[in-house]
DNA sequence: GCCGTTTTCGGCCCGACTGTTTTCAGTCG
């Protein structure tokens, strides 16, 4: 069982805890686990086999949590989870996730009109009657039939990290297999997973399919095709075994995107030829053309190859035509991570150890990005605290050879614009990322007179998260994009592409229309421990999307010209 | 339930908004 899965089942039962109303401190520390957990390198299975180990090695896992764990491990499950699941059915927990409903309503709910579903709570405030429980009204009513309905739109889909693991562990099981589709492209989510592969033995192959151990149900099962439903979330995912001759254009075919299918059939059309999934053939005598290899079928067109991230028929056909394809960044050209967090706030590792990190990743520098203090919350800095820490950054650059670090700080943007620490605090630092975390439901107008504001700051280097979405979950607050972009880019002021998967903001319209204003970008993870440093190539996906090159990519530069743009010596 | 002790108990990040009230509980970050 991966480590992923016991954290799953800890904050599940973190969740009816406090559904139930049990002592908060006891529900903190199962939370602290499920991030600890999250967190820890080792996979916990390996480690419960090892003589002489113990779970209470990891902070934050006592003799309670250590024997919960042995015991998930065991048999998939562990007391007070099955003494709470009894309490309260499962079908209760996304309701949480709603906006405005928290433990305290969710349980007033739950005891009043004996619902379980999100299907229930609709009715409830379809019917108007939440009102007649007390503090609750019609704007909560309202509030939560909207956030259903955007719940519903998101759901069955999944964020592009979580695939990616169902695509690792699959193809572990199968052996060599090439993922199509919006997972290929790179797209923020995805609703399925296609799997190609070629193989001798097609039945073996989905013989071997149909037997992964996570597949909760299969779907359909031919001879050279399967369908299943795969882990405890049921993502589905479509296996194909081809023949080596049509690999290629069954590879272009499942990819797509529909669009940039349609426009490609259409060319083939135009050249007295016709394009499937099986190959590119004449349409007089229906010879093959191409089809083992994806470049064949693009050269056989009179195009260059097209990368994945760019088919959306958005003028990729045409660039590809005239040669004019862009050379869009690649994960080996990023130099250093510029927004991540430390015990200092939020984060869970160290300063040391997020530099010993990104020392393995190859990186150069990296910027220490903590919350500021209007995140009371994630215990953010204030100016005292700031300036310390960025004479402590300074310590430790002279003393370490290795990575080299920049001060910085994830300063909040207030409401009225101006950053949460006087700016003499933060002048002392070298890279200031102005994040909004509150107040995101201004009109348009507002949000972009706040931004303006925000970009006047003289120390502020970069804008984190720009339009603060947060997929499946919460859409981008509404302001000006275009006069925000004119405006970075007339003050020099980054745009991030945040890479955490939840987030992936920009994305690829915002960032074709950004750098048409001409701005610069910087792509960073906002790490909160040493593993989130790996998801920059969910980062440069979007950058890739978005039609970036290595030199629109300010973490591209080498440390000595990266100091340079920042005029540090 | 964890942790660290002033070591077997007591403390554990908190400030602000929202919608509902008419003084504040619950949510959010």
């Amino acid at each position: 069982m991966e480590n992923s899965e016991i954290a799953r089942l800890l904050a599940e039962t973190a969740d009816l805890m406090e559904i139930a109303g049990e002592d908060p401190f006891r529900i903190r520390s199962y939370r602290n686990a499920v991030s600890a957990i999250e967190a820890y390198p080792e996979p916990l299975e390996t480690m419960g086999r090892q003589p002489g180990r113990s779970f209470t090695e990891i902070p934050g896992i006592g003799k309670g949590l250590a024997s919960a764990i042995r015991e998930i491990l065991e048999r998939g499950s562990f007391e007070r989870r099955d003494e709470m699941l009894a309490k309260y059915p499962p079908t209760v927990l996304p309701m949480l996730r709603l906006q405005g409903v928290g433990p305290k309503t969710l349980r007033a709910l739950i005891e009043h009109f004996h619902i379980s579903t999100m299907d229930d709570l609709e009715r409830i405030c379809a019917e108007q009657r939440l009102r007649t429980l007390p503090r609750m009204g019609a704007k909560l009513e309202e509030k939560i039939l909207r956030s259903i309905s955007q719940f519903r739109q998101s759901a069955g889909r999944f964020t592009l990290d979580f695939a990616a693991n169902v695509v690792e562990d699959l193809a572990k099981h199968l052996g060599e297999v090439t993922p199509a589709g919006s997972f290929r492209r790179g797209k923020e989510t995805v609703g399925d997973i296609d799997l190609l592969m070629t193989s001798k033995d097609p039945a073996g192959a989905i013989q071997r399919f149909v037997s992964y151990p996570g597949i909760k149900e299969v779907l359909a099962k031919g001879e050279n095709k399967a369908s299943a439903k795969v882990g405890f979330e049921g993502i589905q995912v479509d296996l194909r075994v081809l023949p080596a001759e049509s690999f290629g254009a069954a590879l272009q075919y499942f990819t797509g995107s529909k669009e940039h299918n349609v426009a490609l059939r259409t060319r083939a059309v135009h050249r007295r030829l016709t394009l499937n999934e099986y190959g590119l053939f004449r349409q007089e005598g229906g010879e093959r053309v191409a089809g083992e290899t994806e470049h064949g079928v693009y050269e056989a067109l009179g195009l260059a190859w097209i990368p994945p991230e760019l088919r959306e028929n958005s003028g990729e056909i045409e660039a590809a035509e005239t040669g004019s394809l862009p050379r869009l960044i690649e994960r080996s050209d990023i130099r250093g991570d510029l927004h991540m967090h430390t015990r200092e706030s939020d984060g869970r590792a160290t300063l040391e150890e997020m530099a010993e990190a990104a020392k393995t990743l190859g990186y150069q520098y990296i910027a220490i990005t903590d919350h500021s203090k209007a995140l009371a919350m994630a215990n953010g800095l204030d100016e005292k605290r700031a300036v310390a820490f960025a004479r402590r950054v300074r310590e430790f650059n002279r003393q370490n050879g290795g990575v080299y670090v920049f001060s910085g700080l994830e300063c909040d943007i207030k409401r009225d614009g101006s950053m949460d620490l006087a700016e003499d605090a933060l002048a002392e630092l070298d890279f200031v990322v102005g994040s909004i975390h509150s107040y995101m439901n201004m009109e348009a107008e507002e949000m972009t007179d706040r931004l303006l504001r925000a970009l006047e700051s003289p120390s502020l280097r970069a804008l984190g998260h720009p339009t603060g979405r947060v997929l499946l979950h919460r859409e981008a607050f509404p302001f000006d994009f275009a006069r925000i972009a004119e405006a970075a880019a007339a003050r020099g002021v980054a745009l991030e592409i945040n890479a955490s998967p939840e987030r992936l903001d920009l994305h690829a319209p915002l960032l074709r229309a950004a750098k048409a204003k001409g701005c610069r970008f910087v792509i960073s993870t906002d790490a909160h421990h040493c593993k989130h440093l790996e998801n920059m190539r969910f980062g440069v996906l979007m950058a890739r999307r978005g039609w970036l090159g290595p030199s629109d990519v300010l973490n591209t530069l080498p440390l000595e010209q990266f100091k340079a743009a920042l005029r540090i010596s």
